[in-house]
RNA sequence: UUCAGGUUGUUUU
């Protein structure tokens, strides 16, 4: 059953709820974590009310078959049915008051998503990443910038990884370069952030997506370790500031380094530049050659 | 073995 269990989580990670379900349906046994996993499964995969529908039909659910509804509702952006769900639980965690503030955010309600999060009785760096990744998605800089503040200087968190990347994207995405910059002073004063080569990718992209191309071209050159995405975000960034030439002066480069090799958007971006510039002949030609001598398929 | 935040994509996303 074990052995199942984790055959659903499995096929749930690849966004397979097919499969998954196909699993759940032909095992002779089931238990509590088979529910929730399945649960979870439909939730992840954007389909809240097959969640439901398995989750009503369960006899004694746990704290986790309720998370995975909520979850499921939350990101439909279907908040009110979460927050319907959230107010018959018989006990609540930190995860499901923060995936109920992430319904509202995701509904675009941040009003109600702060309301709940001012009640929460715990808050953790997930919850207030929630909350000011929300905001400066919808450009909200004054809201974000106290709460980044009140984290970082009431509650004494530190920003891990996946809060800077969250953040970093979210700044490039709705261009607010004023609080990118700060963000960027934090990752600064932390070396294992400093040194990350994701966070380094998200801030080239950041600044690409904010017009400032130099500073772009800085963080990607100060990158030691540079992977395909790094080159692809600075190749896209070219190309989209009209630098069609420097874009593929780019992709040669990346021919010539170590350790990385072109990709399906690299090609993306490749091509992109070529159209942009009125490169026919030579978008063409990467085209042949991304089959022929990269082994990428087009899509 | 199961629950919340995760960097790059051509199009009016």
């Amino acid at each position: 059953i074990f052995v199942q269990n984790s055959f659903i989580d499995l096929f749930s990670k690849c966004l397979d709820p097919n499969s998954s379900r196909k699993v759940f349906d032909e095992m002779p046994h089931r238990d509590l974590v088979t529910y929730n996993s399945m649960i979870s499964a439909h939730a992840k995969a954007g389909d809240p009310d097959a969640a439901r529908e398995l989750f009503d039909g369960m006899a004694s659910p746990d704290v986790i078959s309720y998370n995975a509804v909520l979850d499921g509702y939350a990101r439909a952006g279907r908040a009110d049915e979460a927050f319907s769900v959230f107010e018959h639980m018989p006990a609540r965690t930190v995860v499901s008051w923060t995936t109920v503030v992430s319904g509202y955010i995701k509904a675009g309600d941040l009003v109600m998503a702060r309301m709940l999060y001012d009640r929460m009785p715990h808050r953790n760096l997930v919850s207030w990443t929630i909350m000011i990744v929300g905001y400066t998605e919808r450009g909200l800089i004054d809201e974000a910038s106290a709460l980044l503040d009140r984290m970082v200087g009431v509650e004494g968190l530190r920003p891990d990884e996946v809060a800077v990347l969250s953040l970093v994207s979210a700044c490039g995405e709705s261009g607010v370069l004023g609080f990118g910059r700060r963000v960027h002073g934090h990752i600064n004063n932390a070396p294992a952030l400093r040194k990350s080569t994701r966070v380094s990718n998200a801030l080239v992209d950041m600044y690409s997506k904010c017009g400032c191309i130099d500073e772009a071209v800085k963080v990607f050159e100060s990158i030691p370790n540079k992977d395909t995405i790094s080159w692809n975000v600075m190749l896209q960034g070219l190309a989209n500031h009209g630098h069609g030439r420097q874009a593929l002066g780019l992709f040669a480069r990346m021919q010539d380094a170590a350790n990385v090799l072109p990709d399906g958007v690299t090609f993306v971006g490749v091509l992109c530049a070529c159209a942009r510039a009125g490169l026919v002949d030579e978008g063409l030609r990467h085209f042949t050659s991304m089959q022929s001598k990269h082994g990428v398929a087009p899509k």
